[in-house]
DNA sequence: CGGTCTGATGTGACCGTTCACATGGCGACA
DNA sequence: TGTCGCCATGTGAACGGTCACATCAGACCG
C-alpha cells in the first residue's frame, strides 16, 4: 500500500498486438455493439435489444450475447447513446455554500437518488451569489447538456439568470414557500420556524430576535416568515429580522452588535452555524447561555449536539429532501407517474441552549 | 417572485411553427453545425474549425460563422463530440463523508479547477466505506466515461476495487504520504501533525493521546505518522493511537472512554469534529479546557474559531489542494507541461483549547 | 389451405461532431 | 514560367449507438 497517490495506467492508443491474441478486438477503441454482435453471431440490432431489455428475444440468444459482452468487457458508450436519443441522463446541481452541512448533505442525497434512477449528476459550485458567477455556472451546466436542474442557491437570482440566458430547463429547488401546492416539494420550513419560535415564546421570552439568512434564498425567507407568523399569532411584538449570510462568523459579529444594546432574551438563528457564532459572542460578553440568553438554531448539523451548551435546534432531513427533489424532477422528465407528495415535517430538538426567560 | 419552486418550461418536440418564423431552424432538434454552415454559406467543416480555433481561417469567414452561431443560439453537442473524439472531458470524484467540511471543500475546489480547465465533474458519494458501495460508485463513474478519477475516500480499498473491476484510469488522491516525490501532491500532513504534536509537547505535555482517523484514509495515516514521528523525535513515550471515524459523535464516546482512566493531559484529534466531541466529553466529566485537558484539532473548519473555547487546530488549505489535484490529473491527461510541485504547508493556529500542562 | 398476425431477427439510415484527405488559389523561388 | 508549398476551404467517412422498417418463420383462424 505504498505510494499509490498517483497511478496512471492508461489504456488507449497503446495496446499493440503482443501474445497470442485472437484477432477479434479492434485495435485502439473499446469493443462496440458490432464487435459483440459479430462474436455472438447476431446483428448489432439484436445486441442493442439485449441492452434495452427488448421483450422479443429468445432467451438463449440473449444469453449468448450477454456472455460475449462480459467476455469482451463491453461497456455501452454513453456518448453514442446520448447522441442518438438526445438524452444525456444527467442532472445538474447549481449550488452555493456547498461546503456547509446543509447543501453538502442535499447534494449527496441528490446524487444518491439520481444514481439510483440511472442518472448522473454534475455540479457547479458558485462562490459568490453574484449574477456573473451564477451565469458562469449555469452556462457550464447547460453546455454539458443537463436534462434537469436543481438549485441550492439564491434562487431568485438564479431564476432571473436562467431566463436571461434563455435556457429552458426543468427546474427544481430544494425548498418551497408552501404555496404552489401541486408541484412543490416541501420540508415545511415555515412550520419548523414556527416550532422554534413557539418554543421560545413558551419559555416566556418576549423579546426575541431573528437572525435570518440571505433573503434571496427561499429557505431563509420561509424561516423568516415562520418566525413572523408565529410571533404575530402569539401576539408577541417583533423587531425586524437581521439578514445574515449563513456563516458562524456573521453570527458572531451580529451577536456582538446586538449585545451592545441587549434588549432581548432570546435569538432564533436561521441555521446552526450562525447560532454557534452567536453563542460565541454571548460568551464573549460575559453572559451565560441559557441563563441570560436563549439561542435556537436550525438544521441540526451533526456537531450541534456537541456544542457547549448543546444546541437546541430544528432538525431537517436533508437526505429525504434530496431524494424527493430528484423524484420530482424525474417525474417531470419521464412523467411516468404522479409523485406522491406530502410534507417532510421538521422536528424540534430541545437541548441546552434554551431556557426560561431571565425575566 | 412567487412560487418559482418548480418551473417546467420544456422545449423540445413541441416547438410548432407559429408566427413569421423563417424556415431555417429544423423542427425538433437544436441547431447543428450544418445549420450554421448553411446559413453562413460555408461547409460544416469550416464551422468545426471555427469551433476548434483552427488557425487557418480568414477572419471575415470566422466572424460570419460566429454571427450565425449566436443568431441561432448554437451550442455544440457534447455527446457528438465525445463520440468521435472519445474524450468525455469529465472527471469523476469518488467521495466518502462528503457532508463534512474537508471533503466538501475539496470537492468544491476540484469542481472549480476542473471547470476552469473546461472539464465537467461528476461525483459518486459512498456512505459506507465497504467494498460493495465503493464498487457501485466506481462502476457508476466508469459507465459515465470519466477520464480521470479523484478519490476522497478510504484509498486503499478503492484502489483494490479499481483493480478488481479492471478499470484502468488516471487516478489521483488528495493526499500523499510524502513518498513518491515525483508525482504526488502534498499538503504535508505529516508536517502539520508534527506541528500540532510539538505544540503540545512544548506546553509541557507528556501524556498525549492521538485520536486518529480511519487508517485506510491516507491523510489519517499521515497525521498519525506525524504524531508518532514527533513524539519519538522529542523522546516522549507514546501510547497507541485510537482509531476513529471522523465524526464528533465518535470523539465524544472516545473521550468518555478515555476519561474513565484519565492518564493524559492532552489529546491531538485528527480532525476538528472529533476534537469537538472530545471537548464535549471533557466538559461532561466536569473538567475544564485547557486547564485540565488540552485539545488540538486538525483542518480549521470555519466553526472552529467559535467553539468554546475556540479550538486550537492546524489549518489546511483544501481549496488549494483541490486545485493542485486537478492540475495533476490534467497534466497527466493532456501532458502539456510539467506541473510545478512544491508542498502546501499547513499552519498551526493556537486558540483557546491548549494550555500549559496541568502537570 | 390461404391469409393475417405476432415473435425474433436483420438492414440501413441517422444523430452531430471530428478526422483524413482532396482541392484550388496564390506567392515564392529556381 | 513551372512547381512547390502553404493557406483557406470542401468532401466524405467514421464514431457507436437507436430508430424505422423489412423479412421470415410459425401459429392461429376461418
Amino acid at each position: 500500500m505504498d505510494s499509490l497517490a498517483c497511478v496512471t495506467v492508461n489504456m488507449p492508443y497503446c495496446c499493440g498486438s503482443e501474445g497470442p491474441v485472437t484477432q477479434e478486438p479492434p485495435r485502439g477503441r473499446a469493443p462496440s455493439i458490432r464487435d459483440v454482435a459479430r462474436l455472438a453471431g447476431v446483428s448489432h440490432q439484436t445486441v442493442s435489444r439485449v441492452l434495452n431489455q427488448h421483450p422479443s428475444i429468445r432467451p438463449e440468444t440473449k444469453q449468448r450475447v450477454l456472455d460475449v459482452m462480459s467476455e469482451l468487457q463491453y461497456k455501452p458508450n454513453r456518448a453514442a447513446r446520448a447522441l442518438v436519443t438526445s438524452r444525456s441522463h444527467t442532472l445538474g446541481i447549481l449550488s452555493a455554500s456547498s461546503t456547509q452541512y446543509g447543501p453538502a448533505s442535499s447534494i449527496a442525497a441528490i446524487e444518491a437518488a439520481a444514481r439510483e434512477a440511472g442518472y448522473w449528476v454534475t455540479t457547479a459550485n458558485i462562490e459568490s451569489g453574484d449574477a456573473g458567477s451564477i451565469a458562469d455556472g449555469l452556462a457550464h451546466l447547460a453546455a454539458q447538456g443537463i436534462e434537469g436542474l436543481v438549485v441550492i442557491a439564491p434562487q431568485v437570482r438564479v431564476f432571473d439568470t436562467l431566463a436571461q440566458l434563455s435556457i429552458d430547463l426543468p427546474y427544481v429547488t430544494l425548498q418551497s414557500t408552501g404555496r404552489d401546492p401541486g408541484h412543490a416539494l416541501s420540508v415545511d420550513q415555515i412550520a419548523g420556524a414556527r416550532l422554534a419560535t413557539r418554543h421560545l415564546i413558551e419559555l416566556g421570552h418576549r423579546n426575541i430576535y431573528h437572525l435570518a439568512g440571505p433573503q434571496d434564498w427561499i429557505e431563509a425567507e420561509a424561516r423568516m416568515r415562520g418566525f413572523l407568523d408565529e410571533m404575530s399569532a402569539q401576539d408577541v411584538p417583533t423587531t425586524a429580522p437581521i439578514l445574515g449570510d449563513w456563516t458562524a462568523d456573521f453570527g458572531y459579529y451580529a451577536g456582538r452588535e446586538l449585545l451592545t444594546v441587549r434588549d432581548f432574551t432570546a435569538i432564533f438563528a436561521s441555521n446552526d452555524q450562525m447560532a454557534l457564532g452567536l453563542m460565541h459572542a454571548v460568551r464573549d460578553a460575559g453572559l451565560e447561555i441559557p441563563r441570560d440568553v436563549s439561542i435556537i438554531g436550525f438544521d441540526d448539523i451533526p456537531e450541534a449536539a456537541h456544542f457547549w451548551p448543546p444546541l437546541t435546534t430544528v432538525r431537517q432531513d436533508f437526505a429525504e429532501l434530496g431524494r424527493r427533489c430528484v423524484a420530482l424532477l424525474l417525474g417531470d422528465l419521464e412523467d411516468d407517474s404522479e409523485q406522491q407528495d406530502g410534507t417532510i415535517v421538521p422536528e424540534l430538538l430541545v437541548r441546552g441552549t434554551t431556557g426560561v426567560a431571565a425575566f
